[in-house]
RNA sequence: GGGCUCGUCGUCUAGUACGGAUUAUGACACCGGCCUGCGGAGCCGGAGGUCCUGGGUUCAAAUCCCAGCGGGCCCGCCA
């Protein structure tokens, strides 16, 4: 007898004998809903109701007297796993469960199930795209954006063990100004080979070509400025010109070489502006020579990015060009169909989508969860130049993936809410309203460092890799202090998947709608980051199986009575639960929390409670099939965030 | 100016969707203990709190509502 979810059967059945109660001892109401919730100890049992204080007003009776009343009409004969049921407190209803089955119909589910323990299956498996990363191929991916693939390969990991068909997403925004900055400055480079890892010298020379770029078309506002007499202006553009001169003098002192020549080489061009303006505009209209230098420029970025996601084990399914939505009809078919709806407005020669309109003529406000007082912004689709804007191209983008899958979610940062938000409109504009309904903004909030924002165009940030470099590394050391012993090849295996592992973990146990600011600490205090706490406590599990040498013949589980095995028993039986609930509210934290509480008990059962030598037979083997399960249940739930769950460290 | 979002011991953090129990979760740092026991990257104990503030709803509020305060973000013919 096994159950995917114990928990979730052992709740059935109070529910079921709470109904039953209610309706011969209170025919006359009608039964609510019954909702159960978990007891604050367990003293009080493993659930509880508070339906009496509910009741008691309607009835005018005391709470207390109700539940004593239910409790008395409850007959459990046919319902295995009730212990017994009573009433406590105020007029709570609490429910304890048979603990010696209990812990079988848990063990055994676990024993059986294995790797595909708690992954309760979805009842319909759409087939959902998770789009996650789509860092712009200019610069190496830094910290601040690292957040984005860990949480979104968390998110396609368990919404995959869910049921459902996952297909992840990258997308590749190389259109726009910035692809033909850092195109414009490698072009004239003489399309250089990379002479490092190819993300991070692109990313060099996209931030030097982009603050001389800025500082010529300063200068010449400044003369503009000059010219019609306007002080304020040239207040401002001095003080501007300050900023990009101070970042040009750092640039220099750390890339000397590559400064001096972009310098004399852009300094070769009348008007850099006009020429990255020309490129750009060629590219959207595809022209062969355009399309290939941009392609080559990101592609090399591309390549690095394909390296340090390797690395972490993060993988795609599909990596798409924007450039191909431009070139193809999409985006004017979109344009098009949009034109023909009463949302979009032409002025100034520019095209402009009224999205409050949307909202207003469709009644969305509370489908939509708008506050009273929130008008939406209007988005400008089409340049006065005709060519398209990035939202604008991510609507095209959008209806691309809705032929191929039913749910599409975006893992993007939540400063791009109202776009996201403009595009969902936009959507239900073309009458895609069930579209709209499926799409789902999956909003995390910055990760920021101490004092300032990372910024990419300024040359501001901790690159990924050094982050992986530096976790890595400063594992290895741990590594060797506490295991001497070890051979290199193996210190070395072991430093990669504790520091790796302490990375995901530090971006992805925290609720990805707060901040984060990143320390070094966080990152790589091995102490306060739980990944190598759980790692380890793994491979001490792993470690008393060896020892044991032996498969549990017959378990005594009516032995496991002490209150740290019921604990750990009730916590292995209601990894489902939070499985599920991770998966339905899109919360991968539930899980890194998940294997930490279960990490701690373990350890505290460790300290407290011999496993191989326990009192009898029947005891030990009990407690080995508890350990083998929580292993099994630890490795399930570091799978879902991408963590190396290790037999040895 | 408007909108969105976050605010919980010194620091970091769980709980907030769906209000419940005397005692608000855990970690770091701090104080004091535990290695001739299955892995000490561990365990046990102690101290530390206006759950941002003020109202309201309720038998019951960290959680819901209203009004504020503080930080971050957005309101572009950028992405």
């Amino acid at each position: 007898m096994i159950s995917e979810n114990p928990f979730d059967q052992f709740r059935r059945e109070c529910q079921t004998v709470l109904s039953n109660a209610l309706k011969k001892t209170l025919p006359e109401i009608k039964t609510p809903a019954i909702t159960l919730s978990k007891t604050p100890n367990i003293e009080y049992g493993q659930l509880a109701s508070s339906l009496c204080f509910e009741l008691a007003k309607k009835l005018n009776q005391k709470p207390l007297s109700l539940a004593e009343h239910l409790v008395g009409a409850i007959d459990k004969s046919s319902f295995k796993l009730i212990e017994k049921v009573s009433c406590a407190g105020a007029g709570y209803i609490n429910f304890y469960v048979n603990f010696a089955k209990f812990s079988a119909l848990t063990l055994e589910s676990v024993k059986q199930l294995k790797f595909d323990y708690g992954f309760v299956k979805t009842a319909k498996p759409n087939k959902i795209i998770v789009e996650h990363t789509s860092v712009n191929p200019l610069h190496p991916i830094h910290i601040g954006q690292a957040r984005n693939p860990l949480l979104g390969d968390a998110l396609a990991r368990i919404l995959e063990c869910r049921g459902y068909k996952v297909s992840r997403h990258y997308y590749i925004d190389d259109v726009g100004r910035q692809s033909s900055v850092v195109a414009y400055g490698y072009e004239k480079l003489g399309r250089p080979k990379p002479t490092e890892k190819a993300d991070h010298f692109v990313g060099k020379i996209y931030t030097v070509t982009s603050c001389l770029v800025e500082i010529n078309r300063l200068k010449k506002a400044r003369d503009l400025a000059i010219a019609v007499h306007s002080a304020d202006d040239l207040v401002k553009v001095n003080k501007e010109i300050d900023e990009w001169m101070s970042i040009a003098a750092e640039l220099k002192e750390k890339y000397p070489v590559l400064f001096e020549s972009l310098m004399a080489k852009i300094g070769e061009d009348q008007n850099p502006e006009e020429e990255i303006n020309r490129l750009n505009r060629a590219y959207e209209d595809g022209e062969p020579k355009a399309k290939q230098l941009i392609r080559e420029v990101s592609d090399l970025c591309l390549e690095g990015f394909r390296e340090t996601m390797k690395r972490v084990e993060v993988t795609y399914d599909s990596w798409d060009w924007e450039s191909d939505f431009v070139w193809s009809t999409q985006v004017s078919e979109v344009l098009q169909k949009l034109k023909t709806s009463p949302f979009v407005y032409s002025e100034k020669g520019v095209l402009e989508f009224d999205a409050e309109k949307v909202v207003q003529v469709l009644n969305l406000k509370g489908k939509l969860g708008l506050g009273e007082n929130h008008e939406v912004s209007p988005l400008t689709l089409v340049r006065a130049d005709g060519t398209t804007l990035y939202t604008t191209r991510d609507i095209a983008y959008t209806l691309w993936k809705f032929k191929h899958a039913q749910k599409v979610i975006n893992v993007i940062g939540m400063e791009q809410s109202l776009a996201q938000l403009q595009l969902k409109l936009a959507l239900y504009a073309l009458g895609y309203g069930e579209y709209a309904e499926n799409f789902v903004h999956f909003a995390y909030n910055l990760v920021t460092l101490p004092g300032y924002k990372m910024s990419s165009r300024r040359g501001h940030y901790i690159t990924f890799d050094n982050v992986l470099d530096e976790a890595v590394q400063r594992a290895y050391e741990e590594v060797s202090k506490r295991s001497p012993q070890l051979s290199e090849k193996e210190k070395r295996k072991i430093a990669n998947f504790v520091g790796l592992g302490a990375v995901r973990y530090a971006l992805v146990d925290v609720d990805s709608s707060k901040p984060v600011i990143f320390t070094w600490e966080r990152v790589l205090n091995f102490e306060t980051n739980s990944a190598p706490y759980v790692q380890y406590t793994h491979a001490r599990a792993c470690s008393i199986l060896r020892k044991a040498a032996r498969e549990p013949e017959k378990p005594a589980f009516e032995l496991l009575s002490e209150k740290l095995e019921r604990e750990l028993i009730l916590n292995l039986a209601s990894f489902p639960d939070t499985f599920v609930e991770a998966a339905e509210y899109l919360k991968p934290n539930l899980i890194a929390d998940y294997a930490n509480v279960l990490a701690d008990k373990f350890n505290t059962f460790y300290n407290a409670l011999p496993v191989i030598k326990a009192e009898s037979q029947g005891l030990s083997d009990a407690r080995i099939t508890l350990t083998q399960a929580i292993q099994i249940v630890m490795h399930n739930a570091l799978t879902l965030i991408g963590v190396v769950a290790p037999e040895k460290m």
